[in-house]
DNA sequence: TCGAGATACCTTGACAGGTGAGGTATCTTA
DNA sequence: TAAGATACCTCACCTGTCAAGGTATCTCGA
């Protein structure tokens, strides 16, 4: 991984509901899909992945239930709510602001 | 502030280092500046900035110096080092990635 | 002259998210 | 039958943020 987990902080929410927006999937498939999108340059650590798993879940912004292991262990599925959608929707807003502030920080001259 | 501090996390040294490459500054006229900068929509908390100052010093990024106070207090300037620069390099070239890297994980399909 | 507000710096303790390290179990393939 | 991929989970620790509190100076209006 070639980008630092502090630089990502705050945003792995948003990450995650951004892929089950296109799909349910499982915590191993979400980081294969993470990595590649990134060209391998970014993965979620397994711990952070369960950990907001379990936090989005507890706030009712997804639900599991297990599903089929086609090949190797069982499954845990995630399906994104319409609290999720809505929280999405405001996270991923709020990434764009965050990118239109830092690049006007960040501005060479 | 409309962004929250954890968005920015990771971000902070970047930011007050692209100020000291403009010139020497003060905790205080920093955050103004960034304030402004980010049309008020985004500024550092006093403690972190000053955590931050700590913490860049303490790694020889930055050095200080007790200046003169046009009005009010005594001011406590920074100057950035030749360390600071090439660190300064190095985070808005992760900041570039970072943006880069989400842009791709949040698009919008 | 006296209070408010701006200017300016600093520390402490609590908190939350990320993560290294460790664990469990299944399936495929050589 | 061992290795490696698939797949999930937890705990203790670390680090950066921040609310709250403190100190001191200067200006300006009532």
């Amino acid at each position: 991984m070639s980008i630092a987990g502090d630089l990502i902080r705050g945003h792995t929410d948003a990450i995650i509901l951004a892929r089950l927006m296109q799909s349910d999937s499982y915590g191993y498939e979400i980081n294969k899909t993470i990595s590649a999108l990134s060209d391998g340059r970014f993965e979620l650590k397994e711990a952070t992945l369960y950990t907001a798993f379990k936090r989005l879940e507890e706030t009712g912004h997804i639900v599991s239930y297990w599903g089929d292991s086609g090949a190797g262990a069982r499954r845990r599925y995630y399906t994104i709510t319409p609290a999720g959608r809505a929280l999405h929707r405001q996270l991923r807003s709020e990434w764009e602001e965050t990118r239109e502030i830092m690049d006007k920080l960040l501005e060479k001259r």
